[in-house]
DNA sequence: TTGAATCGATAGTATTCCTATCGATTAAGA
DNA sequence: TCTTAATCGATAGGAATACTATCGATTCAA
């Protein structure tokens, strides 16, 4: 399945200045970026290390990507391009909407344990940035500007999937945009909770995180008068 | 009320070099950060522009907080435990557990809608800083420690006492903790999107977004089997 | 009245972020 | 094969940021 989606991810949104999966060196951009964020922290991450880095001149880099920042929603979105596809592979041929929705909660909840088959992309390294860093990249004062340009549509897209799971189990509910959004943003937080403040959630919940969701979603589901 | 809170709020965690409440400088450093930052964000506030703002020199600034990171885990401290005074007035002599459940995830849950009483910090600037920018308060590489320093006291807080308003309502829930975090976090959440990526919410439940939690929690405590 | 604390001011350094320019190399097209 | 465009590495440099250090002047308490 990797294979396939190997060819399939692609961010669409021109949130780059020149294709880096066009050109070797913009792929060797992409790998080590992912590699030296998490290592390092988008903080303390800047152009002019991953430049050393590569070999290479802070300029080369600037060809790519206007600044950290866009480079950081490249990255995100690639993250949930990525989701999204294992979203729709994971649901395919699922008749039962209910069995399809748990279906779909587990496989966007799910840790990402492996590096994944994609040639320059360590996955789990890039899992670990969405998960720490993805907040960064629309909480700013230009997320409405960068809203309009389309640099979140991945997300979104997950998000909206989501909900229609949602609806065509009980079209009459009240907010599944929202109690999508919940599902698909708070299982990333509780992960980072987990990890960081873990008495903010439980111990033993962590390795159920898809269990807790899906729970979650049935019961208010479920739980509401017709 | 407001009264009251303005002699209990504090910030007991020493994130400060110096406080900031004892001084008319260190207020001063309060009002016009909290007002620079909502009308600015973050990532474009400096102490630079601050010091200018308040016709004093940076190196005054750098008196009272190390940097521009710790004045934020400051700020959003402060405003957490704001919560957690209302909290505990709006909760205090209710004797039906659901019913004081109920009170206490519309407190935390509910929007911050006038100014508030205090001399020196509008509250509603506060609020919105914590909805945009609390999220890079804590996640930095820096967490870890930070957290053993304590500088997340308040928001810990104000999780774990929702959690406990929760077990008293059903004591073998399995995971009150997490239950109790994502509806903190994550009504802070949905008010950033509904703001700035309306389609992840509905319009309509923008002003129901406490119901909705309330309802959220409820419905996994009653679907539960005893 | 001495001493400590506070403040505004200035200076200065290291780093970051970004732009501009310029040959050298490579690849594609005529 | 010659020409042209694209790409890259390298250097230079400017503007802003994030600090640190120092130094009088003032104030306030002992």
């Amino acid at each position: 399945m990797q294979r396939l989606m190997q060819v399939n991810v692609q961010v669409t949104e021109p949130v780059y200045l020149k294709d880096p999966q066009a050109t070797e060196l913009g792929r060797r951009i992409l790998e080590q970026s992912v590699r030296l964020i998490d290592e390092l922290g988008l903080e303390a991450f800047t152009f002019g290390k991953l430049a050393a880095e590569l070999g290479t001149a802070e300029s080369s880099i600037y060809r790519y990507f206007e600044n950290k920042h866009r480079l950081l929603i490249y990255l995100i979105g690639w993250y949930w391009s990525w989701r999204e596809y294992k979203l729709a592979f994971d649901t395919a041929n699922i008749l039962d909407d209910k069995e399809r929705l748990a279906r779909a909660i587990r496989s966007i909840t799910e840790p990402v344990t492996d590096r994944g088959n994609f040639s320059y992309l360590d996955l789990r390294a890039l899992y670990r940035i969405a998960v720490s860093e993805s907040a960064k990249a629309y909480m700013t004062k230009g997320v409405d500007a960068e809203h309009r340009e389309g640099c979140f549509g991945s997300f979104k897209r997950i998000c909206d999937r989501l909900k229609e799971h949602i609806l065509l189990v009980r079209a009459d509910h009240p907010y599944p945009a929202m109690l999508a959004s919940n599902v698909v943003d708070g299982s990333m937080i509780q992960r980072f909770f987990a990890e960081h403040l873990p008495s903010l959630t439980e111990k033993h919940a962590v390795n159920r995180l898809s269990d807790l969701f899906v729970e979650l979603v049935f019961s208010t589901l479920n739980d509401r008068p017709r």
